[in-house]
RNA sequence: GCCUGAGUGGCGAAAUUGGUAGACGCACAGGACUUAAAAUCCUGCGGGAGUCAAAUCCCGUGCCGGUUCAAGUCCGGCCUUAGGCACCA
């Protein structure tokens, strides 16, 4: 048994004192390796068992780049500004940098206790002056850049927290921390413009290492579309507005406009008998909140303006409404609406009696050239008493079919319906319900031997009553009657046209997707595509539109009505102007307040009065009391680690561009969309700039999973009884257990339940090894033949699965060949040093104590030279050969590794349990796979 | 509803370009050592048939179908589950 306490702090202790760790960044003789993790918010509570995992993979990697030659940076810091510490200083009222600075030491000592190989010389908190300093010096290029502005604008408003959030704060409506409801205000704020970097930030996402599962989450976020901006002028009025859609094909199909309720327009051209309640529509959305707006989203809400818009295409006059539908800070907060061809604006003008004009026909059925057009209908009858509906069964001649019938000239397509539905089924109480959408046709008709297109008109009628009168049948006409549910459609009407008919029929949408175009006139005709850019065209030949690309991305919300974040370097001059401070005023330092807790919804800092109110040149002035959010420290901390105490520059050129990018980012993917997206966004700001060598920071980034309790429940309050303390693991069997165990509970980003036994377990490997290295006498300065092969195999196995992360097997191979080992008397002392080199990554407590007692190594292990393989060593003089008859394993055999392929054939049918197979069988093809298998096809 | 992953023994999981499914570990069972227990070491361990024991055979990677000499792996359709987005025009 080995004594892991003593022997973890006496190596924790030695690298600390010798700096073992300490990165040389200015050593350039090197190749360089930088390996990230996603530096700690310091809270009160310490490490949960989820840390652990992510950094112990960064570690392994680092260790094993160092005994591989690199140059490794491989740094540490805390995210100090939040929440927490501000509540501390409002509920005690002493300065939160206290109670941040105490939390860091607690953390930092648990980080120490885990033996990570962080060069502690580069620590950063995002709350010390010398960091943000230059925190704030990046946000000053953005303000002169025009890139950070304070603007009006609507915000998501917390009232609980008292202070706007960003919109990765807000989820489903409430705030990400605490679960408070958030609304919807206008308010002056703070934001950077991050839409102005959205195509660069997608087009960067195509050259980076990423799981492809975040990718798309920024992708969606971003949220491109292509469409086009279209100008409506208002009637009677000089007024226009300006509607984003990305469907300007269906322009003709427009029947009415929709304004946000936020819209500046509403107020101006809402006529004065729709004005009350127009404004009493207005209040009730404001008030809403954003949970209760997307609560509410099954059944469409709206107010028309009294107003009507010029549809530019036609100039027909459309009523213009508004609805909370229509989002104020997307596109241009307005719409056209086009119900035949988009479900929300179908709802929508079914529950308010707008029309509907379908300018788009689905196609169904194969084109062909010589078509012969007809109209005809297609008339689904329901009979509400029986839930049954009217098909005819053409049996083999045709399948089941609804009433369809083509129209004779002139005639109607209701007329036409009623009189297909009497003749050939007889029923003649029937009531006409509703036309559903035309139907573009193709196809071909044996009886005639002609290629037919037919526009075809879906109707919905309802059985009256059973009366019947004769059917009125040509002598080809062979078909049956019948009544049937709505599962015998679903599963035996195959005809494309009738089923699409009978579902618009039932279900009552809009017609959404491609089709070909009618009512539309320079459109008809045309597909969707061919129609959007003939559209485009036309309406930049006119001047009434133009091609525009919209994002979904919206700008960020970079200020906090809170105490404990990043001063916002910035005055309020009387005379209106907004000036940034000078270079030699960095850092804006924090003021220590007595009272933390801002009054009515105002921010902490208005308490400062000394700090808040300045003079600038004879011109009075106050300071902006917000904040910076959270993300802001973080979008940018990774550069400083590379200078940490350069007091000139935020990092020198030099040393960035030696050692950007990271090389291997690991962490959380809760931060998909917030900080991974907003860090590449400073860093894409800075490139641009120059002020950085690298368009994308991160090169490769990898999420590890959640460590879940052994119920397979993610730890937490819910269940206090499953939570695992790394504190409690490292006190009962070490660091080095826990890094073992958390690397071969499984792959690094899967979650993984915590088993209690299997911790244990792993002590018992670290035992198996001390037993193995220290207390047995197996080690030998002398060969050992037997244990060549498998030592070789190890090194590479263990080699390649470190660079790749899949520590669990690498971990499952080394206990291959221990158990390997612990069969042989003889240990050769050079497979024992190779060993103990490839388990210090992960255990490099037991391995240094091993390294230093066995091998009389006078150092730390941590530079030496990292084993090699032989991979001639590795390749087998024989194989086992896999006979299969018909791909069944039928028989295995050694052969020989310089068989060919005639001898494995001829070995392979020689077997005794193979010939069981073969025999008095035709031998149809012999499938020989060198070095690993023969199949042998028999019939 | 949409997007992205994932479904393999009692459990955590392995499995190059399609080529022996279940490596390694946990749990369990049996044995050795011990007065006994712990620790350690050895053996077995997907299900079923078969046998004194074997050999051997059948079934088996969420479900249904397909491609192939051969499918956990590739293709089509579905189910379950986790995460993300959700009136984005």
């Amino acid at each position: 048994m080995y004594n892991f306490k003593e022997i973890e702090s006496k190596w924790q202790k030695y690298w600390d004192e010798n700096k073992t760790f300490k990165t040389d960044t200015y050593d350039f003789s090197k190749p360089k390796f930088y390996a990230l993790d996603m530096f700690p918010y310091p809270s009160g509570v310490g490490l949960h068992a989820g840390h652990p995992e992510g950094y112990t993979a960064t570690d392994i990697v680092s260790r094993m780049k160092r005994m591989q030659g690199y140059n490794v940076l491989h740094p540490m810091g805390f995210d100090s500004f939040g929440l927490p510490a501000e509540q501390f200083a409002i509920q005690t009222g002493n300065h939160p940098e206290g109670f941040t600075k105490q939390n860091i030491v607690t953390f930092k000592k648990q980080l120490k206790m885990l033996g990570f190989s962080y060069d502690w010389d580069r620590e950063v908190s995002t709350s010390d002056p010398n960091f943000y300093k230059w925190t704030q010096w990046i946000f000053k290029q953005l303000f002169l850049d025009g890139y950070a502005k304070c603007v009006d604008m609507p915000v998501n408003w917390c009232e609980e927290l008292g202070t706007v959030l960003a919109n990765d704060e807000v989820i489903d409506g409430k705030s990400e921390r605490g679960g408070y409801p958030v609304i919807r205000k206008n308010m002056k704020q703070w934001v950077i413009d991050i839409p102005a970097f959205a195509e660069k930030l997608l087009d960067g996402l195509n050259e980076i290492d990423w799981p492809e599962s975040t990718k798309e989450m920024q992708r969606n976020w971003i949220g491109k579309s292509i469409g086009a901006h279209v100008t409506f002028k208002v009637k009677d009025t000089d007024e226009s507005f300006t509607v984003f859609t990305t469907r300007c094909d269906t322009l003709f199909g427009a029947t009415y406009c929709v304004l946000s309720p936020e819209h500046k327009l509403v107020d101006i051209i809402t006529t004065a008998e729709q004005k009350e309640k127009v404004e009493a529509y207005k209040k009730e959305c404001a008030t809403k909140s954003d949970l209760e707006r997307t609560e509410l989203n099954k059944e469409k809400t709206g107010v028309f303006t009294g107003a009507y818009a010029i549809n530019p295409v036609n100039n027909v006059a459309i009523p213009i409404w508004i609805s909370d539908y229509v989002l104020a800070t997307y596109g241009t907060g307005a719409i056209m609406a086009v119900p035949a061809h988009d479900q929300r604006d179908y709802e929508f003008a079914r529950k308010f009696g707008i029309d509907v004009i379908q300018v788009l026909e689905e196609v169904t059925g194969t084109p062909n050239e010589n078509e012969l057009h007809k109209d005809s209908i297609v008339a689904v009858v329901y009979d509400e008493a029986k839930d049954k509906y009217l098909t005819i069964n053409w049996h083999e001649l045709g399948g089941r079919l609804f009433i369809g019938g083509t129209r004779h000239n002139g005639e109607d397509a209701i007329t036409c319906a009623l009189r297909e539905i009497t003749e050939e089924t007889g029923y003649d109480d029937i009531e006409f319900m509703r036309e559903t959408f035309k139907i573009n046709h193709h196809y071909y008709a044996y009886n005639k031997d002609k290629y037919f297109e037919i526009e075809s008109t879906g109707l919905l009628f309802k059985l009256k009553s059973d009366h019947q009168i004769e059917q009125q049948l040509d002598d080809d006409e062979k078909f049956t009657v019948e009544w049937v549910s709505k599962d015998v459609i679903e599963s035996e009407v195959k005809d494309e046209l009738h089923l699409k008919t009978f579902i618009y029929c039932l279900e009552d949408v809009a017609m959404e997707g491609d089709g070909t175009h009618i009512n539309s006139d320079f459109l008809n005709g045309l597909n969707k595509e061919e129609a959007i850019n003939k559209m485009i065209d036309w309406l930049e030949e006119n001047n009434l539109g133009k091609k525009q690309i919209n994002y979904r991305l919206r700008e960020w919300i970079f200020a906090r009505q809170r105490y404990w974040g990043e001063p916002i370097p910035v005055i309020h001059l009387e005379d209106g102007r907004d000036i940034v401070l000078d270079d030699n005023e960095l850092p804006l330092v924090l003021p220590v307040l007595e009272d933390y807790k801002g009054k009515n919804g105002k921010a902490p800092l208005e308490n400062a009065v000394d700090w808040v109110n300045v003079e600038v040149d004879g011109v009075k002035g106050v300071r902006e009391t917000s904040t910076m959010p959270g993300s802001a420290g973080s979008s940018w901390y990774f550069l400083r680690y590379i200078d940490p105490t350069n007091d000139k520059e935020f990092a020198s050129q030099e040393l960035m561009k030696h050692w950007l990018p990271v090389d291997l980012y690991v962490g959380g993917p809760e931060h998909a969309v917030g900080h991974l997206l907003y860090s590449r966004m400073w860093n894409r700001y800075l490139y641009d700039k120059g002020l950085v060598p690298v368009k994308e920071p991160f090169k490769k980034l990898v999420h590890q999973g959640m460590i879940l309790g052994s119920n397979g429940i993610k730890m937490g309050k819910r269940y206090p009884e499953y939570v695992v303390n790394p504190n409690d693991v490292v006190r009962d069997y070490g660091a080095d257990t826990l890094r073992l165990y958390e690397m071969f509970m499984g792959p690094l980003e899967a979650d993984k339940p915590w088993n209690d036994s299997a911790a244990e377990a792993s002590k018992k490997f670290l035992d198996r090894v001390w037993r193995l290295f220290v207390e047995e006498d197996r080690i030998k300065d002398e060969p050992n033949k037997n244990l060549e092969k498998i030592y070789h195999q190890t090194v590479k196995k263990v080699t390649n699965d470190y660079e790749t992360l899949n520590f669990n097997t690498a971990i499952s191979q080394m206990m291959i060949f221990i158990n390997g080992v612990y069969k042989e008397d003889v240990f050769p002392k050079e497979y024992a040093m190779g060993l103990i080199k490839l388990l210090n990554p992960i255990v490099p407590h037991i391995a240094e104590e091993i390294w230093q007692k066995v091998f009389n190594g006078t150092e730390s292990m941590a530079y030496e030279a990292w084993p090699t393989y032989d991979e001639a060593k590795i390749v087998d003089e024989s194989f086992t050969m896999v006979v299969q008859v018909n791909g069944k394993v039928r028989g295995k055999i050694e052969v020989d590794a310089s068989a060919s392929e005639e001898d494995m054939k001829s070995l392979a049918l020689g077997i005794e349990n193979v010939k069981n197979f073969t025999d008095g069988k035709e031998i149809v093809k012999v499938v020989v796979v060198p070095k690993k298998l023969v199949n042998i096809v028999v019939k």
